[in-house]
DNA sequence: CTCATGGTAAGGGCTGGATCGTACCTCCCT
DNA sequence: AGGGAGGTACGATCCAGCCCTTACCATGAG
């Protein structure tokens, strides 16, 4: 699993880069789920039993993560993803709240 | 000016439609305009001063309008703008703030 | 009436981004 | 050591959506 990942400061996210990571089914799934998720779930990208192939996923996470709304972790084996609750809420007051409000949570594998 | 317009029930209108709606440059900088002004302001489309072309106007002017984010009113001669404050408000709280806090209003001619 | 203004409708070009397949890497397990 | 599982990188394809041009329709002013 080579270098280290980037993870922006989320004081130089802009808005517009959230609304674009966010304009996108998948990761709005995604974020729905995390945001969900009672513990501050460490999840596995195959955790979500998304219907794409893997490396679309990969696009997905790293978009994610580039937008400051996600942090990728390596745990030995495979990468766990966790949301940036505080941040998020630090930096985007609200909207956090929004996607909680929308809808349930979609399916996954909470064991992952 | 021919038929009526389409104006969502704002409680139809989803997240994503609205995210959609928000995740292009010149949408998002129209709505930063209007929520910045401070009267209830009708504004026409020319009025924000973008550098596109009439058609791509409408085009936006269009889906801010289905998003459920802005309401357009014949106002004799031309096509007033408004944002829809309350609805938004009730439907997504939170999200104007967002908007608000997020830098300043770009230039535009509130005389029109 | 005539014309300028503000706007819409339809059609086409172009590009960004979602997706996939393949190849490759690394860690864990046996 | 060897294999499987989880991920990444790269290249190619494909499509939605932005933008423009052109043609057209109202309204209001002169």
């Amino acid at each position: 699993m080579p270098g280290e990942l980037f993870h922006p400061e989320i004081e130089n996210v802009t808005l517009a880069q959230v609304l674009a990571a966010l304009d996108d089914p998948m990761r709005l799934r995604i974020v729905k789920v995390l945001v969900h998720d009672p513990d501050t779930g460490e999840r596995t990208c195959t955790s979500f039993r998304l219907p794409v192939g893997k490396s679309t996923l990969t696009h997905h996470f790293r978009i994610l993560r580039e937008a400051g709304l996600i942090r990728q972790v390596d745990r030995g084996n495979s990468r766990k993803a966790q949301l940036r609750r505080e941040d998020i809420d630090r930096r985007f007051p609200g909207l956090l709240a929004l996607v909680l409000a929308e809808g349930t949570a979609p399916e996954t594998d909470p064991a992952d």
